[in-house]
DNA sequence: CGGGAACTGTCAGCGAGGTGACACCATCGG
DNA sequence: CCGATGGTGTCACCTCGCTGACAGTTCCCG
């Protein structure tokens, strides 16, 4: 069962390259992107243990992870490709509280602390992500803590984030809160600019700020030669400028 | 050395009860105060090199923990009484992150990242804290694999926080948000209200928006009796009204 | 008890951003 | 190849909260 899902996973990912040892290829990927090394490396045993306990799973673009409704399956989700909007309906129009990309996690903190996250997650695009049941979650941290020191600084890591993106948000002019937003959301691609590929609406929800508002100060940007504006997707031009009117 | 330091600590506190196990009291506070019990239990050795760790420190009103320009001493501090501003003076008018009260901690993060956090902490009123210096905190990490089951609790906890904050601020109008403060960060009377004991200044720099502004709205809903407005001091009458106007 | 510092209360004018609506365009499935 | 879906570009109107200023009040320390 758990090779045809691993098969299902990769299909997308890294077409035909199937080889009996891609649960520890996933497991060490994961040791990369979780935490950080320093201070809290992680033996082979360990690295081991997570290749075990790892599930891959694929999912099509709008399917939810979870949700205030669906109440699925809880865990701890590993996104390996694709990205997930974290959502909430609150008041009037949707507020996005974040989005997930390659490397991040999902899932563990309603399981360390016992209850529901108020947010819904759904995939944006196609996703491959890799799936830890919660006993097997509590099993990793109790046994090895190699991993539950380096859960600790993924935790920290995403706390500090989210410090950043209040200090980001509160009381600054739109401009800013978008500069910052493009340059903290791009994927870097391997051409030196970084692109976001979000549609308008998902950012706009991401500043908690309306549609229209967003676009005029994206149309300013593009006409400035700062970005360049795409169907679903923004292009980072001159990352310095942004950089200048973030801190406006 | 250490005694001394306890002394000094305690006098404020609770005068004149300085005792031998007074360390052991204060180590078993924080075992009651950070993260939570269910999962991540602690075996008595565990409260115990807490105790012997734990270094009890004071601050004077208006003195910081750390800043970006002073950068004193790196470390783990636990509030034990009073409250702490953490600010970051970005762009025009400074911003309040948040406010440390009783059983909150801090410096853990830039400790576990090895980076440096991007606000100021100082004192608002007398407080009396614990200091963990950092050798000290990664030993206990190290070695008491349930302190850091319960720290990443801890972490996971502010992590929560953080995000409800930001759902609280973004695209909502100013008497949701400020409804959703109070309700947050009252102190809890034993008189059955809550009491927010922070002057207008300090609340409009946590919802990043200009004074005037917030005393309108606060002014607002003492005519229409929600709460009571004093020096320095927000006292909450009607909570149900409060809960109806965030989520309105 | 008196003076300075900090906090609160309030106002008029202005600009940023929300609202709702509509035309146009990319994408994808049939 | 065509139509449905969903994303983008833009507009006129209007509300909300900012700006800067000033007067009154409370607190605290000498």
């Amino acid at each position: 069962m758990r090779l045809s899902r691993w098969s299902e996973a990769l299909r997308t990912a890294r077409a035909g390259s199937v080889t009996a040892d891609a649960p520890v290829r996933d497991a060490a990927w994961v040791a990369r992107c979780v935490g950080r090394g320093t201070n809290a490396p992680l033996a082979p045993a360990d690295v081991a243990a997570l290749a075990a306990t790892l599930q891959p799973v694929e999912l099509a673009a709008g399917q939810p992870l979870f949700g205030a409704s669906t109440r699925s399956e809880p865990g701890v989700w590993i996104i390996r490709s694709g990205h997930v909007e974290l959502s909430v309906t609150a008041g009037r129009n949707p507020v996005v509280v974040g989005v997930l990309r390659p490397g991040d996690v999902e899932g563990d903190i309603p399981l360390l602390l016992g209850l529901a996250l108020p947010y819904a997650a759904r995939a944006v695009d196609a996703v491959t992500c890799l799936h830890l049941r919660p006993a097997d979650f509590e099993d990793l941290l109790a046994r090895h803590p190699a991993i539950a020191r380096r859960w600790l600084s993924s935790v920290a890591q995403r706390l500090a984030a989210s410090h950043e993106r209040l200090i980001a948000l509160l009381g600054r002019p739109l401009p800013a809160q978008l500069a910052g937003l493009l340059l903290d959301e791009a994927d870097h691609d391997p051409d030196g600019g970084g692109v976001v590929r979000l549609p308008q609406r998902t950012l706009a929800a991401m500043l908690g700020v309306a549609r229209p508002s967003l676009n005029k100060i994206l149309k300013d940007f593009e006409r400035n030669g700062h970005v360049e504006v795409g169907y679903s997707a923004v292009r980072l031009i001159d990352v310095g400028a942004l950089q200048r009117i973030r801190s406006a």
